[in-house]
DNA sequence: GTCTATAATTGGATAGAC
DNA sequence: GTCTATCCAATTATAGAC
């Protein structure tokens, strides 16, 4: 006590910091804004509840810090640019597969529907999730159909709304039913398929027809 | 008091029975399951909380009857058999719409946001919410989809697949978008832009290239 | 059978010691 | 800056009057 303080710039406080955020994701994400407690935080995040409220104010606020922080850091874009350039098919799988991975993740699941459980009470977090996730995704895409309608490998009037029918092909009752917590695992060679039959469709009904 | 009970068989406690229903479904579609309580149903069935108790035993028991009673009446099958016949079309336009009355509908919103917020800790209701919803959807569409095959008007080799891809191209991000409340209201162009972009889609897609 | 009143617990938030 | 202890409001559930 009386020689400590021999450094005073690591940061104690940003580690208790994290460790409550930490904590304050796995809570909020699991039992949803109205069942989760900030006690439950405290205990997880291994300080008292006061730490708690001296960083964040109130439950509010630190909800909106986390969601926030999780749109922002799970969404990661989809490369469809510098691709492996010749093979659409091939470039299209591909990106599906990028996409279905992220859609599935468990704990973009679980924002998901904490998300879409508080969308009423907390508007601007179910607007910053749709920005960064399902908007960013469809208007990154469309430029792509676009530059491939151009080029003749594609037939497309609405780069825009294909791009949201491919997702949409792609997320289909698979995403519905992992949302649902229903059948929840599914075997590689079913999610293979899936992705084989969204891809083909979507070309089938957008290919020119020589 | 001393001459009542004129009517023993006038259903006073199915009446109150009703009223806490209704009630429920308002708090509990309104409020989640977690920030609703007891007390508001009670006082806006207007009766008392021990009623309700005496009723349906507690709140997850509630709970159920609701939401087992929602997903019983709301989704009205779609209509996909003796159609206007002919016109493949007309029918697949037909069968959209009402299909996005159907998920665009608040009241089904509403439930699918509650069911799927406490789908890890009632998963028995995110099961029969499917089975009666999503499920049954695309279960009772397949087989209009076998028999155009075999008329020859499509070409699928997997109906209940191509159901499926049905059904997800015309909830698109025109459904995530009013799960989330994000702009909510669209207008009814905008809407026929979409039903027409999904149908003309899917017919290219699985149209015979005669 | 329904109500009023209350028990028992929990959760958000804060005051004050160190 | 962090912890302990506590306040106060709300909530589930029930006991007992009528």
């Amino acid at each position: 006590m009386a020689q400590a303080q021999e450094k005073p710039d690591l940061p104690q406080r940003e580690v208790k910091r994290k460790a409550i955020l930490t904590a304050a994701v796995e809570v909020f994400l699991g039992a949803g804004f109205g069942l989760a407690s900030m006690d439950a935080i405290a205990q997880r995040a291994g300080v008292s509840k006061a730490t708690v409220y001296s960083h964040f104010g109130n439950k509010q606020k630190l909800f909106g810090a986390i969601i926030k922080a999780l749109c922002h850091d799970l969404f990661t874009p989809l490369q469809t640019s510098e691709t492996g350039a010749n093979n659409l098919e091939l470039t299209l799988r591909r990106i599906a597969e990028h996409f279905l991975c992220l859609i599935m993740d468990a704990q973009i699941l679980a924002l998901y529907r904490v998300v879409i459980a508080e969308s009423c009470r907390f508007p601007e977090f179910a607007h910053i999730f749709y920005e960064n996730g399902p908007g960013q995704t469809a208007e990154n895409f469309a430029p792509y159909l676009c530059k491939q309608t151009e080029l003749g490998h594609l037939d497309i009037a609405d780069p825009r709304r294909a791009a949201e029918q491919f997702f949409s092909l792609l997320s289909g009752h698979v995403h519905t039913r992992a949302l649902l917590g229903v059948e929840s695992h599914i075997e590689a060679g079913e999610m293979d398929k899936h992705i084989t039959s969204a891809v083909a469709t979507f070309l089938r009904a957008y290919r020119p027809h020589s």
